[in-house]
DNA sequence: TATAGGATTTAC
DNA sequence: TAAATCCTATAG
């Protein structure tokens, strides 16, 4: 099998920064996949999220070292995956170094040309709907991605990178909840949450609170 | 052992 | 606006 027409995939080092670094760098990238079906699926990722260890209460190395979270506390460049909600399975690539239990999670893709789910699933933009249209799941939990069946590739970074809090981690507390740590290429069509066009290099996401309104209480 | 809630998506 | 659906964490 040729790899011709894609880079390697990142060496497991290139994860052992801090996740905040980590996860805008891998706007751009290239997520590859062998399903279950041995079709290659792959994307370009468009938005991520930092989760920066156990001091970050939005992280689930906050809860401490548990069976679902033990791969977290390991080594840089593996797949953490897990089920939210009873029903989708999230990607995270652990970052930093060993036993800081980062993590920066997948939120959004462009489907490569070609690459469809194995059922109807065709879309790649939220974090549960670009797993199922790779096929991750749990069996991958752990996988090193830099080798098949999981691989990252660099890409064409995108020309701007905005940074906005993170979704769904309200329960956090404001300090967590309100941190950018979340990373989007402003420029592409398949975010998971829209972003409003505020004026030339200036973004707002929807659902983020604007800094120069009074917070809600 | 029982129960509540979640880094979401989809349908009514 | 709520259901789907199951694993984890916490309480009893």
């Amino acid at each position: 099998m040729s790899d011709i027409g894609s880079p390697p995939a990142y060496p497991l080092d290139f994860y052992a920064r801090p996740a905040e670094v980590v996860a805008p760098s891998l706007l751009g990238a290239t997520l590859r996949v062998v399903g279950r079906d041995g079709v290659v699926r792959s994307g370009r990722i468009v938005e991520t999220e930092a989760y920066v260890g156990p001091h970050d209460l939005a992280c689930h190395a906050a809860k401490g070292r548990t069976r679902r979270t033990e791969v977290m506390f390991g080594r840089a460049g593996h797949a953490y995956v897990y089920l939210v909600y009873g029903l989708h399975e999230l990607f995270n690539v652990v970052t930093g170094a060993d036993g800081e239990a980062q993590a920066v999670l997948v939120r959004a893709l462009e489907p490569a040309p070609g690459t469809r789910g194995l059922g109807d699933a065709g879309r790649g933009d939220g974090p549960g709907r670009l797993t199922r249209l790779l096929d991750i799941d749990r069996r991958l939990l752990g996988a090193p991605l830099d080798r098949p069946p999981l691989t990252l590739h660099p890409g064409r970074p995108p020309p701007r990178v905005v940074a906005t809090p993170r979704v769904g981690v309200d329960y956090a507390g404001r300090e967590w909840a309100d941190a950018p740590l979340r990373f989007v290429d402003p420029d592409s069509a398949q975010l998971s949450l829209s972003l409003a066009r505020l004026g030339p290099g200036g973004y707002s996401s929807r659902g983020v609170r604007d800094p120069s309104r009074t917070p809600a209480t």
